[in-house]
DNA sequence: TGTACATCAGTGAACGCGCGTTCACTGATGTAC
DNA sequence: TGTACATCAGTGAACGCGCGTTCACTGATGTAC
């Protein structure tokens, strides 16, 4: 379908740098961070290698293009689910962002490994990479925005409230987020909830938890139904 | 330092052996996953390639056995802490644990990053790496021993417990380390600590940290005292 | 509508490279008598 | 103590392989008049 200006030939174009893009996705669903090879994605679309610079400069643009991409999809998810959830509680909000998070992950398990790996020895991420993971993380903070600090993480609230007055820009970005809350509480539950998810899904992800008699999703319920009551958050549990 | 009935010829054989095996982690430090080349370890030890054949099986072989070590590694500094605590109250041995466990990570990142990430594209791990999991784990299981269950984890613990009936093998394990507890109870902390930490300290392994203001070693100690007040154990927080 | 020209996707050959692994060998170290 | 033999660490050449990337090219698609 023809957007706009787009001629026949741009379309086309499009359409094979997808192509390109989603069988260097299945190549590192199958052998990983660094499987990552031009002569074999050519090879499965029928291509010979050099037709591929005819779409990406060199190996690393694609490779960059394909995480730009990954923390667009991810930052994407977790917005749908505050969207949907606009009118719930707190803490129905964070559960919904959090699992909507977790089913993205295990659904594309490449991209969840782009984001968190180290994806290669030569690589080298681009700055960019702040901005995104921000972004991803930006709707924790408004949900997270209702909530309380609590004795025990007031050392870390002071760690990041000093950090906070220090650089404009990640002050900025948590004002964006939650432009009424303490930007420190609310920065504080991010991290909290960042690294808990990070370390369920990723256990998941690789495959750690098949020797164990858990579902992720359910010690995922429990980990963030702890950081709401931590934070006094209003709501109840949304049922399984 | 002779020991027993070991020739002159067997010590220069694993001192040799060892050094490759330095060599093969400092490689895999600089440059991550699957950078691990046996021609670039033999030409820093002043060798030729083949040389390492006299020593390794093959390339599979040596990261079977780096990993082995790895898992080891970790276990014995956690034992360590554990030991060294042995007289203190239940909270202060699981801050210890947990610290144990980031310092060893942070100390050792290529070794922490041989059992956290996927270690290669072809490689593939052998069935001997859940027991030494275990072995890592097996002291959390005796310090949340003393823990209770709490209202948001029944469902984890339930799911844990029919788990534990079903799979003998598991029931023994936590048996070993926690023989008076209830074993679905104490397992169901030791998975949450094992997500918390991973998550942190892969977090910060991979330098996702260093762009925000806080100290990886001040979000370990908030996470461990929230399950730890979860959980009703004894003590009081050591001091940082 | 038809013709001349420009654009550009894709090919095939070639480059240099490093890899894991094998093999027959050299030469030093250790052992047996 | 001296000699004959076995062990074994390490070498150097060679194997086949796949990689990223370049280059000059062909041929189809699109554009201008």
């Amino acid at each position: 379908m023809p957007t706009g200006r787009d001629t026949p030939r741009q379309r086309y174009r499009n359409q094979v740098r997808n192509e390109i893009k989603q069988a260097a996705l299945a190549q590192m669903g199958t052998g990983g961070a660094g499987a990552l090879s031009l002569n074999a994605i050519a090879r499965t679309l029928g291509m010979t290698g050099p037709a591929l610079y005819k779409y990406f400069g060199s190996r690393d643009d694609l490779l960059t293009e394909l995480i730009r991409d990954a923390y667009d999809d991810a930052a994407a998810a977790v917005r749908r689910a505050a969207r949907a959830t606009a009118a719930g509680s707190p803490r129905e909000r964070l559960h919904a962002l959090a699992a909507a998070y977790r089913e993205w992950a295990v659904k594309a398990p490449h991209l969840y490994q782009l984001l968190a790996g180290t994806p290669s020895p030569t690589y080298q991420a681009p700055a960019e990479t702040v901005e995104n993971a921000r972004a991803v993380l930006g709707p924790f903070l408004t949900v997270l925005a209702h909530g309380q600090c609590w004795p025990a993480a007031e050392g870390l609230r002071a760690e990041l409230e000093r950090w906070l007055s220090r650089t404009p820009a990640a002050a900025a970005w948590v004002h964006d987020y939650a432009p009424e809350a303490d930007a420190a509480t609310a920065l504080a539950g991010t991290i909290i909830v960042w690294a808990r998810l990070h370390g369920i899904v990723s256990l998941e992800v690789q495959g750690q938890f098949d020797g164990m008699g858990h579902r992720a999703a359910t010690l995922l319920a429990v980990e963030v139904e702890s950081i709401a009551d931590s934070m006094q958050l209003s709501g109840s549990q949304p049922p399984a």
